[in-house]
DNA sequence: TTGCGTGCAAAGGTTTTGCATGGCA
DNA sequence: TGCCATGCAAAACCTTTGCACGCAA
């Protein structure tokens, strides 16, 4: 199977790279893209593939039943711990050095070594 | 606003404590209780005050846009995180000091309040 | 007896899909 | 040119809600 870079896919890409600290609804992004022309129904599509693809992450908004999106190439998260906020759904990156310093005190105390797909869940400073 | 202590209740939570090991959805429940005989608009609106309540926790069923429950009530949960073990799958519970020592770290340099349901992820000592 | 809880069926919101058309390679 | 991608609208899916009745306290 193929796969055409086309104008919409692009654009998409675009976009969440463009504004990858935030997570979207779908409905945000057809919005939010409107210049870039983009149908709901192929931003469903494209999303779905871009999650299988491991280039953006998909999480539930809050108590609602929607999702939000967001560009987090995993590839490049290797090595540092990511904070989902449970009730926005948006990620954060912790730094390396942060990141280390839990290791450690988790390593030293109980000898397990936790590794950086763990996502770490709670409230970030906006929602709480 | 009182809280009868109805059959459906009763039943509802008598099943899941008996299954606190399996996570399952609405329709599951409805189905596997179907002698309980519980509707499933009574469940739904049972799930949502037992998530709230801290006795279930829920969950996005696999990619699906279905969302499962399972009974873990918080209240023995909480103060504490759990590292489960990616190799054997034991789940390990950290002591409340290199919780409060891991929450700090974080808390400091991203005001990110992580909350015990984090399950963090890696290997323990026993599968290195 | 009071008023919250329940069940049914209908409504609601989000996501998926069928089909004809468009456009990349 | 061949075939995947797109857009539209309709369908599907899961969950919530309105309403009348039932039942716990």
């Amino acid at each position: 199977m193929k796969t055409y870079n086309t104008h919409q896919r692009k654009a998409l890409i675009d976009f969440l790279q463009a504004h990858s600290k935030e997570a979207f609804t779908v409905e945000e992004i057809v919005e939010k893209m409107s210049g870039g022309g983009i149908s709901q129904s192929t931003a469903y599509r494209l999303m779905t593939k871009l999650v299988e693809d491991g280039l953006v992450h998909r999480s539930v908004k809050g108590n609602s039943r929607s999702f939000v999106y967001q560009y987090v190439n995993s590839e490049k998260c290797d090595g540092h711990l990511h904070m989902k906020c449970t009730d926005c759904g948006k990620v954060y990156h912790l730094d390396h050095s942060v990141t280390a310093l839990i290791q450690n005190d988790i390593k030293e105390s109980t000898h397990f070594e936790i590794d950086s797909h763990t996502m770490l869940l709670g409230k970030c400073g906006n929602c709480k």
